[in-house]
DNA sequence: CTTGCCTCTGCACCAAGGTGCAGGGGTTAG
DNA sequence: CTAACCCCTGCACCTTGGTGCAGAGGCAAG
C-alpha cells in the first residue's frame, strides 16, 4: 500500500475482484451488469483494468434486493437510472416512481393476503376435505379481466 | 352429450382450450405446467384428450399470481403439494409453513422500505447531490453475512 | 365423406439472468 | 526474470419459464 497521506479522501477504487468480494456476486455477473448498463466503472486504469469508486457495493446488493423483491434487471435499471439524475425530477420520472409505489402496495397487499391465507389455514388444521384450498381460493379466485374471445 | 340423470354432480369436465380460456393461459402453458407437476388433469379422455375438473382454474390462476408475487414454480409446487393433502398437517409441512409466511413478511418489509424511500425522495425532491441516494442506502446498505472482507 | 376446429406428441426456439472457459496480457514479490 | 495472481475480451453454455410448429389423430356438422 502506497498511501499518500496527504490526500484527505482517497477514493481508493476497487478493482473488479475487490468488488465482487465486497458485494457478493461473481466477476462475471458484474461484467453482465456492465453490459446491461446497470452499473458501470468509474474508470479504467490505463491498461483497461475497471475501477469502481466504493458507492459500487451498495449499488450491487441493492439491485441484487430489488431482484429479490421481484423487480426485473429493467426494472431496477430504470429506478437506477432515476435516482443516478438527481435532482432532475422530470413528470416522467415522478410518473414512474408513482406507479413503482402503486406496484409496491399491490404486492404487499396480496403478501399479506396469502400470509392471512396461510395463517388460517395453519391455525384450522388445513384444507377441509372436498373444498377448494383458501390458500389457492384467496389468491386464485377471481378471474384475470380482460381479453375473453377474441375470435367470433 | 350422453348424461345420465341419476349422477347428482356431472363434473363436466374442460378439455384443454376452455380450461387455457377460463384461466387466461396459453394451451402451451398448461402442457408445461403438466411436464411440471403443477396442474395434473383428472383424467384422460379415450382418445388421449386432457380432461380437467372445474378447481383447475383456480389453481392455475393461483399459481400466476404466486409468481407474480415473487415466487418461483418450484416453490409454488412445494405449497401446492402442501395443499393438497389437505388434512395431513405434519411437521414438515408445518415448518415449511412457517418458513413461508417468515419468507413472506421480510418480503414485506422490504417493499415497504423501498416504498418509504421512494415517496420520501419523491417529496424531497430526489436525491441530494453528492450523497448516496436514499433509495439504494435504504436496501444495499448491510452487506450479506458471509465472507467480508475488513477494510475500515 | 369432407371441412373445420380440437387435441395429441415431440422438438426447437425464445428471453432473462447469469456462468464458465480459452487465450491473452498486467503487476508485483522474490 | 519468473511465478502467482489478477484482469481483459469474446464466445459458448446453463436454467427458468415458457412459445411455436409440424405432423398426426379426434369429432361434430353439413
Amino acid at each position: 500500500m502506497v498511501a499518500s497521506p496527504r490526500r484527505p479522501v482517497e477514493v481508493t477504487p476497487l478493482r473488479i475482484g475487490a468488488l465482487a468480494r465486497e458485494s457478493g456476486v461473481k466477476l462475471s455477473t458484474l461484467r453482465f451488469y456492465e453490459r446491461r448498463k446497470l452499473l458501470l466503472p468509474m474508470d479504467r486504469s490505463e491498461s483497461g483494468q475497471r475501477l469502481y469508486g466504493p458507492e459500487a457495493a451498495i449499488r450491487v446488493r441493492f439491485i441484487r434486493r430489488s431482484q429479490e423483491l421481484g423487480f426485473t434487471l429493467k426494472e431496477v435499471s430504470a429506478v437506477l437510472a432515476l435516482t443516478d439524475r438527481r435532482g432532475t425530477p422530470t413528470r416522467d420520472v415522478a410518473r414512474f416512481a408513482e406507479a413503482k409505489v402503486q406496484a409496491i402496495d399491490a404486492r404487499i397487499d396480496d403478501l399479506r393476503r396469502m400470509r392471512r391465507a396461510i395463517t388460517t389455514l395453519m391455525a384450522e388444521g388445513f384444507c377441509p376435505p372436498d373444498t377448494v384450498c383458501p390458500i389457492q381460493a384467496s389468491l386464485g379466485a377471481q378471474k384475470p379481466p380482460a381479453k375473453r374471445k377474441p375470435r367470433a
